[in-house]
DNA sequence: CGAACCTTACCAAAGCTATGTCAAGGTTTG
DNA sequence: CAAACCTTGACATAGCTTTGGTAAGGTTCG
């Protein structure tokens, strides 16, 4: 058998039980289910759990920051909205004139969120 | 003069003095400074304040995590190591036999996780 | 000079993160 | 069936986020 329970998985990764199920919610390390519903913890879930460990150390990063990359990565609507801010942040090109300032930047934010807001095969009029 | 002070784009941002320094803290709309060191919002950090409520608002996300979205794209480690993370998260492929799983896993991510640590030489000149 | 701005820095409170613990109840197994 | 697991849900708490103040002091301008 190479499954472990949720208390084994605790022990060999060194998270806590209460962690382990924390993780889960989040959507970061989601292990099968025994019949009974028992955490099933095989060996790639326990690899990815000390994985984790090392990332949120080495960076100083928190679940919540993982957990929202994942949601970035699974939603491409935030990912495209996100995405179009940091691009619209990004600095003004030198070739258009102060006068346009205002304009170059409405338009772009307008039709990078609009493109996100509403895909291209679901517009409508309006 | 299109330079507004703090208060002034408060005021047409809806955001408060109090938050625009906190976002410019966070990182994500940094304004000039005048000679004396006041803060100069400009037609571009106007209109991405306002995009950036709009952002907030629609996707139900907090400032942090934009934030943490910007260090993402500006620090290409983390960004590695986050996406190695979710890469060797991503389903064990059919054709490995269950007795390698663990040295699989482990290579995986002991390779991503390297190459992330030990950088080749092109990081952007953020 | 003084009013009305601006700056940084610190105190505060409501809310969320990360973590523990405990309770009530199901499962496995000797 | 009882011990030792497991489950979900709730309460608790230390610390950080988010947001608002307030204070001490510089800047602009009439």
């Amino acid at each position: 058998m190479d499954a472990l329970t949720i208390h084994e998985a605790a022990q060999t990764t060194g998270w806590s039980p209460r962690m382990l199920r924390y993780i889960e919610r989040i959507g970061l390390v989601e292990p099968a289910r025994s019949s009974a519903g028992y955490r099933l913890y095989g060996p790639p879930e326990l690899q990815r759990l000390r994985t984790l460990r090392e990332l949120l150390d080495r960076f100083g990063v928190g679940l919540t920051e993982v957990g929202f990359a994942l949601r970035l990565r699974r939603d491409a609507q935030l990912r495209g909205a996100v995405e179009a801010w940091f691009e619209a942040t990004a600095q003004r090109p030198e070739h258009v004139p102060a006068d346009d300032w205002l304009h170059w930047e409405q338009d772009k934010h307008q039709k990078l969120l609009a493109a996100v807001q509403r895909p291209p095969h679901l517009m409508e009029t309006g």
